[in-house]
DNA sequence: AATGAATGAGCCTTCATTCAT
DNA sequence: CATGAATGAAGGCTCATTCAT
């Protein structure tokens, strides 16, 4: 049912202008909201109709968390996979995907957002697979820039790399929940500081860090 | 309304005991599934009850994330305010507390997750003000620590208080999502092995790390 | 079932006094909040008692209201059939009448309350039938007076006895609304003051008031 | 909430028709078998739509009850301040307004019932404080007319105002419960029996009535 | 494209009642 | 007599979705 709009999506996202425009309006809400507790009328009345008329655009509510996360997912594959493609070595390469990342914190917010915070339950969802492939495709991504930087001597090789790989994920990502565009902190700053901490750590260096230490004043 | 309820909450947790399990049952579900998605009924079902039956034990389901929350919240602190009281200097304090955070993901997995994920939203009900009390309670806390540390020349000068405060406690907690009590890393080992990198970072130390790196092969 | 229970208010209920309590209490309260708003909770509440535990005295919510209205009924009807059984004649026994029922209001405000709200729907029930039985009961008391009066030239003789019946019953027991024991006016001086106007009306006695008044300055 | 249907309220009960006739079925109802006793259901089974339907037209079972009788009220002020603004002298206006009370009973039985017996309970919500409101403009003009009338010898100087006030409004309005506009007394016949009563009495004029009357045969 | 009316399933909650202790 | 836990039915309301116009 609804051939029209199905050929229209099918199309791709360019033409009408207006599902662009409603979706932004559906992902600022499911980011704010949560993607249950948005209801089709919520979104419809920020888009100044009603309910019903969604569904001259969307198929259904799924349809737009489906779409909003496919091309949020998209995008940022194939950014991760053009600065992989650069071969910078492991520490520029982590450095490049760790600021692109809070790029995308900056420019998509609410798809950030929406991917923290719904995918899990999605996912569930046999529309949504494709989350959960990305997420492994993510995984090995990162975890063969540790590992070449472990290889290579750059990185510390008494690391746990799925655990290294999960602390800086999480800590990226999750940033989203405070991360203000508006604020003196720029997208970069903020890469900046975390890769300093994240390479050197926030320890003085007067002796290396013994693994279990002893008390200091 | 269902005052004599009420009441025996007042009087403590005692007795009952079906009280506590039906919590822990409803903190479960919470944090599997959400609050918004998780339906009393999933609730009563659990506990092999009616619906109906759990108003006799509690007023509302949001009277039962309160009572999780706020349990969670007060036991937190109260773990926080003992390691500080000990006066063991930053370093030590800020290892004590990340610990203490990663043991309260083993033991209570559920409630850090309903605080992970639906306090922000809870946050804005008028009888969950209190978590952002708490939560201003804990960035005193920690920012007390981190700036302690810096001024005794144990942490670099050159950190942004709030960023790594913020680090911290995002990267710590989003650990409720993957954290596996049954697997191989004890809470501890997940601990030290983010503290190890926290404090010295996971970049090999043939010398120190320049502000903006140059290409380091 | 609840053979005990029956067993005791077969035996009447004299008896154990706290029975009278506590239908004295959902009295109060069927008549201020309605019997339906009136939750069986509500009564236990005011009994200092859980909800459960009314249901050794009564066995079911509905058996409360039949036992209030039943008395209140059997009561008034008694005092009806004394006045009657003096033989006063019409008119005073229509005073008379009247002035019991205004004293059944002063003492039995609840009950008197539960009659005029709830009876209409409580006499649906089969169990209910006898209240529609002393409504008959007491139409019939009333018009006879009233008939009589007419006949002996104590009463107009151009009266529709029926509406003259509606309108003197309807008015004394809605008063119930509004009469407060404690205020100034005794509940005869209130049946003073309606008789006045019943027998004798509000006009003054120029002359005689014609059926289609003319214009009167 | 419902922000779309709340603006076509407001805009006037133009057009849809639809709600008058969901709002006419409401009344009845709530008139029978009494507002807390009328479910939701009832009325949209009464409708032939389901329960949920009902909220397309109407916020709540409450905004039924509100819009129902805010508009009883206005257009029953309406039609006293009318009668009122013609200044017909006491008497006049006196059966004016009881006439114009008993055609109200006629023409809106369901809203005239609902006014009786819900009206009450519904004052104490918020939303239903014009109710009191209303009750106080009445009192006031049916004691203007009361004591205007006294004071130019047109009522007896020794009535009491605030009764025969109380009287006469229960009277008249009580009558809703019986008063079946398809028998034989229209609305007028009523009002003039009434009238009758009210302002000569029921008693035959051989006499003056004394304030306790002495034994008549 | 959009409206407006409706569906149907489900949700949180209430409440009279039961019954083992 | 009373408690405390539970039942089962129902109630008001929400919401994604459909569809004729």
């Amino acid at each position: 049912m609804n051939t029209r709009t199905a050929k229209k999506r099918q199309a791709g996202n360019n033409g009408s202008g207006r599902r662009a425009e409603l979706l932004a309006l559906a992902a600022r809400l499911f980011a704010d909201r949560g993607y249950v507790s948005t209801t089709v009328r919520d979104i419809a009345d920020a888009a100044g109709i009603l309910s019903g008329s969604l569904y001259h655009h969307f198929d259904s509510k799924e349809s737009m968390a489906d779409e909003i996360l496919r091309g949020f997912l998209d995008g940022l594959f194939d950014t991760y996979a053009q600065i992989v493609a650069a071969d910078l070595g492991p520490r520029n390469t982590l450095e490049a995907v760790v600021a692109a990342s809070f790029r995308f914190i900056r420019d998509h917010p609410a798809e950030v957002a929406i991917y923290q915070n719904e995918a899990k339950h999605l996912a569930h969802l046999e529309r949504f697979a494709y989350i959960d492939e990305r997420n492994v495709e993510f995984r090995n991504l990162w975890r063969k820039i540790l590992t070449d930087g472990v290889r290579q001597g750059v990185f510390r090789e008494d690391l746990d790399v799925e655990l290294v790989y999960r602390f800086i994920r999480d800590t990226v990502w999750v940033a989203v929940r405070w991360y203000n565009p508006a604020g003196t902190l720029s997208a970069d700053d903020v890469a900046q500081q975390y890769l300093g901490i994240l390479l050197d750590g926030i320890a003085t260096r007067r002796r290396r860090t013994k693994k279990t230490g002893e008390t200091h004043g």
